[in-house]
RNA sequence: GGUCCUGUAGUGCAGCCUGGAGUGCACGUCGGCCUGUCAAGCCGAAGGUCGCGGGUUCAAAUCCCGUCAGGACCGCCA
């Protein structure tokens, strides 16, 4: 049926008799003698030229036969891939007839996104769509290849599986042969992997479908995929080195740009430096620490255990922020858990010394005041911008505060799916090397292994239960365990999480101190999850492993916010699926025979 | 569970603050014209539950309350 792609044919192939198939693009008619038909298949578009009158509409799908030439002088079109040639004495096939489209299928019209969820077919036409899955295609395919050429086997692990010890909620599977009971869906495959690695499997690893029933947001869906890594006989070094190899490559093999090396902080000096776990370290305002200047300060706003600032440098000369702008960065600390956000100009006074306007200022001295401005290193015209709590909580908040300062005040981040006004089909690869600009990739170390306390007193894992302690700190965690290190880590591009990962505990006795600290008895572990801890009754190996989020690498590559742009079939925010209305009611015949009565909403609560 | 933004013709918007006839723009659709366009062009036409419900008012797209849907975020979540 078809003998090219229509954007694959070029000034080699002039003179060939070629057929192409694919969608109307456009259509010019020019009377009762000339009409030009634009055919689109994933590949690009390519002019057809029909010498009469043709009854073809947008997205008909045609087979288009004729003759390759170059188009008359004059008539080229650069913006097109296939601009220089045309397909003449064209003979028409209709395939399949169309209605008109809800919306363009063209990158450049911004529709609505509940229109093309639920008409996804259609949207995933769009070249971008299509450059997206396909840049994830490429980046799963080069990814899977760096691990089987390290030595990594890929293994399957059931959907059908037993509560884990995440944290996370997660999806039930009733059963219908044994009724009553229930599979639930794996969060992740953590706990198969580390059987597999009592299994001698030595190195393994899976694209795997994750499954977790909470809310969802631009960077999280119900499911996602990662790259699920485990190996044993390693250490944290072994399996970072590994992890940063493969996605570098993948990276270049995709975008054809190294960003390498990765860089290293430890966790806290990223809460400290950037206020977050996860820092885009590009953009500059790093945390500057202001506890000593306001240590007996008569101000009771900056009167904490630690006072962090940020200062967001003037905008040629002037204030980089309007009041409406700082009463807008108040709210949001105080959203962010703050309680609130002092901020100060910094201007020139008449004698040329620097001098402070905030609410504030009445209540410092001399002494805080250019103590503040010191350290800040600040100039006329910035702004300094403070939090005072408890350590954690200042910087975390003036971290959320630098963020927004950087996505939507300062950078303008653009969603990288605006595109110019030309008719070039953008080819994913050049497209995503576009996007890629400057990257900041890097490990975040030395993660706590305890999160704090619950309501009952139980410390609550940062990672997860099986997470080995920092060999340094074994000796704190009866003492201090809120101090004490885990062998965990996380990758980190560009202020997303793209996954984490840890070595885990292989030492029982190690393990049983931990579940106790975590409240969980031997008897509750061993209902739980006691399967894994019979199977390191049989010969354990030091293990670790990592899992790299797939849908934020592959989002972040190709310049997209939000990881439904590089899914074929999302759902929404509410977990609904557009396009097919999932989830639904089931009938009772088949709830009978599951053995499930449903309660209606609001009834009994 | 909470905060915020959005909802007007098939699509994208303006109108809303400051109430006065569904008021307008662009694209698309349909019809006509047009032999080198490429987001073709020109002429014409059709197309509306202003998300839904209630309230205020002589009068509501506009103001108020509620609700639904989509989105961003907090909580939650590797």
């Amino acid at each position: 049926m078809r003998t090219h792609y229509c954007g694959h044919l070029g000034e080699d192939d002039i003179g060939k008799r070629v057929s192409v198939c694919g969608w109307v693009a456009h259509r010019r008619e020019h009377g009762e003698y000339l009409a030009f038909v634009d055919l689109r298949d994933y590949t690009g578009i390519i002019q057809c030229v029909v010498e009469g009158s043709i009854d073809v509409r947008p997205e008909w799908v045609l087979c288009i036969t004729g003759t390759l030439r170059h188009r008359p002088v004059g008539t080229e079109n650069e913006y097109l891939s296939t601009g220089m040639v045309e397909i003449t004495d064209c003979e028409l096939e209709v395939l399949s007839k169309a209605s008109p489209p809800p919306f363009p299928v063209e990158d450049r019209i911004e529709a609505d996104e509940s229109l093309r969820m639920r008409y996804r077919f259609v949207d995933l036409r769009r070249p971008k769509m299509q450059s997206n899955l396909r840049l994830r295609s490429a980046l799963l395919q080069s990814l899977r290849r760096g691990m089987v050429d390290r030595g990594f086997c890929e293994v399957d692990t059931p959907l059908l599986w037993t509560p884990t010890p995440e944290g996370a909620r997660e999806f039930v599977v009733p059963s219908r042969l044994r009724r009553g009971e229930f599979y639930v869906l794996p969060q992740s495959p953590q706990i198969a992997k580390q059987l597999l690695m009592v299994s001698g499997i030595d190195r393994y690893f899976q694209i795997a479908k994750c499954l977790r029933d909470e809310d969802l947001r631009a960077d999280r869906q119900f499911e996602f995929t990662q790259l699920d890594i485990e190996a044993s006989f390693v250490e944290a070094e072994d399996i970072r080195n590994i992890v940063a190899d493969v996605v570098l490559e993948a990276i270049e093999a995709v975008t054809g740009s190294d960003i390498g090396p990765v860089g290293v902080l430890t966790w806290k000096e990223a809460i400290d430096r950037f206020g977050t776990d996860k820092p885009d370290t590009r953009g500059g305002m790093e945390l500057t620490d202001l506890t000593s200047c306001f240590a007996g300060t008569s101000a009771r706003a900056l009167s904490a255990p630690c006072v962090k600032a940020i200062v967001v440098p003037a905008n040629h000369g002037d204030s980089p922020l309007s009041r409406n702008m700082l009463d807008g960065l108040v709210e949001h600390a105080k959203s962010l858990g703050g309680k609130g956000l002092a901020w100060f100009r910094v201007t020139r006074g008449e004698d040329g010394s620097l001098q402070l306007e905030s609410p504030l200022v009445k209540f410092l001295d001399d002494e805080e005041q250019g103590g503040m401005v010191d350290v800040c290193h600040a100039d006329s015209g910035d702004i300094i911008l403070v939090v005072a709590d408890e350590w954690r909580t200042a910087c975390e908040v003036l971290g959320g505060i630098r963020v927004q300062l950087l996505n939507e005040v300062l950078l303008g981040i653009s969603n990288g799916s605006g595109k110019s006004d030309t008719v070039v089909v953008p080819d994913y690869v050049s497209d995503a090397s576009t996007a890629s600009k400057e990257r900041s990739l890097l490990w975040v170390t030395d993660f706590p292994l305890f999160d704090g306390v619950d309501d009952d007193g139980n410390f609550i894992s940062a990672h997860h239960p099986f997470t080995m302690p920092h060999p340094d700190d074994v000796g704190m965690l009866e003492d201090n365990p809120l101090n004490v290190r885990s062998l965990a880590y996380d990758l980190v591009l560009d202020g997303w999480e793209l996954g984490s990962g840890s070595i885990r505990i292989h030492d029982p006795d190690i393990q049983r101190n931990i579940f106790r600290l975590l409240g969980l008895s031997m008897e509750a572990a061993s209902a739980r999850f006691g399967f894994l801890l019979d199977a390191f009754d049989y010969g354990v190996p030091p293990h670790g492993g990592f899992a790299i989020g797939i849908d934020r690498l592959t989002a972040l590559l190709a310049g997209e916010q939000s990881i439904r742009n590089v899914i074929a079939f999302p759902k929404t925010q509410t977990g609904y699926d557009p396009v097919t209305g999932a989830p639904k009611k089931l009938s009772p015949a088949v709830l009978s025979e599951l053995g499930i009565t449903v309660r209606s909403p609001h009834v009994g609560q």
